[in-house]
DNA sequence: ATCAAGTATTTTGTATACAGACTTCAGAAC
DNA sequence: GTTCTGAAGTCTGTATACAAAATACTTGAT
């Protein structure tokens, strides 16, 4: 927290029309949280936080709320929210529940999914290919994300989607943690080449096989960086 | 909504410790809205639901937040929070996830459950058979639920768990729509008996073909009450 | 009578105020 | 030196107040 400016003017002031802003707060709130800017553990000041983002109480406790129901910060009674610790079991678990629900969405995905739908994740594997060559590791990261995201929706069931959603957010926090080395990072791709291979042959166990072992791996991946 | 009072009187006053007057709200708000007390649609108005409750607008706009988030209401900016209206897709969809998250639950649960807490779910199903016989339906119907999340709970993932619950609380609403004949509760039961069978045999395919089955004709029993 | 426009009322969104619980820290007792 | 006690300060939880937007209603024109 050395670097953290505990100043009261808001410079990270939130001016936007009255409608968004409670998606606003919601926005940056949850990425402090991933960033990491306010660590697992952390007491969620109200006062602080609401001066440093320019917006009183009322609507960024509700904005609190809303997190608490998402699962990224603790209510805890008359002591307000704190950041969601995850141990090493929670974060295998989410790990599990996510492939779970990949392994569906791709059973659905190839059945319901356009070739056209297809061809774009596709497109988006391709990008991420130049992203891995190039060593670039942050927009790497994003389009894996996106990639997942887009195969799950391909199985067009908004149900799926949000839940699938609101587990990635929850475990972004933690694939930060996990910067592997080459060699992992080099399997992982080997991973989503499979993928993409038994998604356009429209594969449904083979796809379900490797979404499972997708997610197993990502667990041996992050592991060792966990506590307990 | 004819028999809806709009006193002024605070007559469902929740009088709880400080510390769960949120929590109290939140159940008090569910019930409401499982119930069809809070119809689909109804716009959920701050200035009459607070003075029904007997609380301020500022602790029941937490509340819908977190009700929000959980995607019991809908918020429309400007316009408040309206309850969440589901079309046959999406119950359909809903249906589906929570069926793909049973399934996982069942597979880990046989591997990992230990004899006493299947034991405590046999017990659960034979008191359930008991309300079958009496023709007592809702107490039937929450033993039915209870049963699920057990086996769920089995499963031993915290994750999972939460993300059924959600899910069930979402499709209560609905289920109560689901007033099956004589003949379709029975197979329902029988589809039951099934169940516990393999899981009793720890025996993960069968258990989940059985879980998959059982979630298809559940939407069966209740698509034709629902419309587009 | 129907529709449009402008006004009044209602309702949401946000900020502030206040009471109670928790935290912290100083000082006394052991 | 350690631990208990309590008082000051901080923070949360709730209520109230006010501004902006939406809704309802009245009035007038066609």
């Amino acid at each position: 927290m050395a670097n953290s400016r505990m100043s009261d003017e808001p410079e990270m002031e939130i001016k936007i029309e009255r409608q968004s802003l409670h998606d606003a707060i919601l926005n940056r709130l949850r990425d402090m949280i991933i960033e990491g800017h306010l660590p697992p553990g952390a007491r969620l000041n109200e006062g602080q936080l609401g001066a440093r983002l320019g917006v009183s109480r009322t609507p960024l406790r509700e904005a609190i709320k809303f997190l608490a129901s998402e699962g990224l910060v603790e209510l805890v009674p008359s002591r307000g929210a704190m950041v969601k610790e995850f141990g090493a079991k929670e974060v295998l678990n989410m790990l599990q529940v996510a492939g779970a629900l990949e392994q569906f969405a791709g059973r659905c995905a190839v059945e319901v999914a356009s070739d056209k739908g297809i061809a774009a994740v596709r497109a988006m594997h391709d990008e991420m290919l130049v992203c891995y060559r190039r060593g670039d590791r942050l927009d790497y990261y994003k389009l894996n994300q996106a990639i997942h995201t887009a195969i799950v929706a391909l199985a067009d069931n908004d149900t799926l989607s949000e839940i699938h959603a609101r587990l990635q957010t929850r475990l972004k926090r933690i694939r930060f943690i996990g910067h592997e080395g080459p060699e992992k990072w080099a399997s992982a791709v080997a991973e989503h080449e499979e993928m993409m291979a038994a998604l356009e042959a429209r594969d449904a166990d083979r796809l379900a096989k490797i979404l499972g072992e997708h997610l197993t791996r990502a667990w041996e991946r992050v592991k060792d960086g966990l506590e307990s």
